[in-house]
DNA sequence: TGCCAGGCGACGC
DNA sequence: GCGTCGCATGGC
């Protein structure tokens, strides 16, 4: 696609494609060697050599404004990789394979709707339906005419557009049983019943239990939300695999669950899960 | 073809 | 409080 501008960064030790890869996000498309998409209204084509990231169709304000802090460039990862492996040694090899993945500063609805959908579900599916809604449902990036017809150029839709879709419709763009979850949280937020800025800087048990009190977050889904959509970073989800790399690899504990920065540690961990799929699949 | 998926709510005990 | 079950649907 033909972009107006484009502005060039460097950053050492840090990986675009591991970052919008490791299951932080879903919207994120690869094309060309760009991760292509969309995120507080602005689309976006992001390339990478070495250590020089360029992002096409931004400009340094768009940058300033927008980029460098969803994807958390001022933050010092490789400080919090010591502080890790300082805690937890048998990080020491994910830490290294996961070095260049930054936790994910995205907008905290879409983070919210995104792992109410991925419950019990699976990340291609996940990807289509959220695919679905913003196209059908999310404004056209501004700077993005040429990427209308795709959902990677959509921003995600407001909790006001999605609380004015009926249940079945999400049913039928493939939700399934979540999309009774979806009706009610869009309609719950639609209504300003989801203090978004409370629960970004509120005391962490006290985000968690207005998470929890939605229809469709449980445990898993809050610590998600709050770690990629509300900047939590002491947040650690729990699924499936992280639970089995828990069971086999750290079955004597880790103080790692309860520090500072325990979902840096979770990302390490889940990065070297992707890596050793085989070691960790169901019995 | 079944099994499984970045789980949750409802229910029974 | 804790264990179990059903849930929609598509990817593999």
């Amino acid at each position: 696609m033909a972009l107006q501008y484009c502005t060039t960064v460097a950053h050492k030790r840090f990986s675009v494609a591991d970052t919008l890869t490791s299951g932080q996000c879903f919207r994120w498309t690869e094309h060309d060697g760009r991760l292509c998409g969309t995120a507080f209204g602005r689309y976006v084509e992001i390339g990478q050599r070495g250590d020089q990231l360029t992002f096409y169709g931004a400009d340094e304000s768009d940058y300033e404004k927008i980029w460098r802090r969803y994807l958390d460039m001022d933050r010092d990862y490789d400080g919090i990789s010591r502080l890790v492996v300082g805690m937890e040694p048998r990080l020491t090899d994910s830490a290294s394979y996961a070095a260049g993945v930054h936790i994910l500063m995205q907008e905290p609805w879409e983070a919210l709707c995104s792992f109410i959908i991925s419950q019990n579900n699976n990340i291609p599916r996940i990807r289509g339906i959220i695919a679905r809604l913003c196209l059908q449902y999310g404004e056209p990036a501004a700077n993005a005419e040429a990427a209308r017809e795709k959902a990677d150029g959509h921003a995600f839709p407001t909790p006001q557009a999605l609380a004015a879709v009926p249940e079945e419709t999400f049913r039928l763009l493939g939700c399934g049983y979540r999309a009774a979850y979806l009706a009610e949280v869009s309609k719950t937020a639609a209504s300003g019943g989801i203090d978004f800025d409370y629960i970004k800087k509120a005391p962490i048990d006290e985000a968690r239990k207005r998470l929890l009190s939605l229809k469709g977050v449980g445990p898993k889904v809050a610590e998600c939300a709050l770690l990629y959509g509300f900047g939590r970073l002491e947040c650690f989800p729990v699924d499936v695999w992280i639970r089995r790399a828990l069971e086999t690899e750290f079955s004597g504990g880790t103080a790692l669950l309860k520090c500072q920065y325990a979902g840096v540690a979770q990302q390490y961990i889940f990065e070297y899960i992707r890596r050793h799929p085989d070691r960790f699949k169901k019995k």
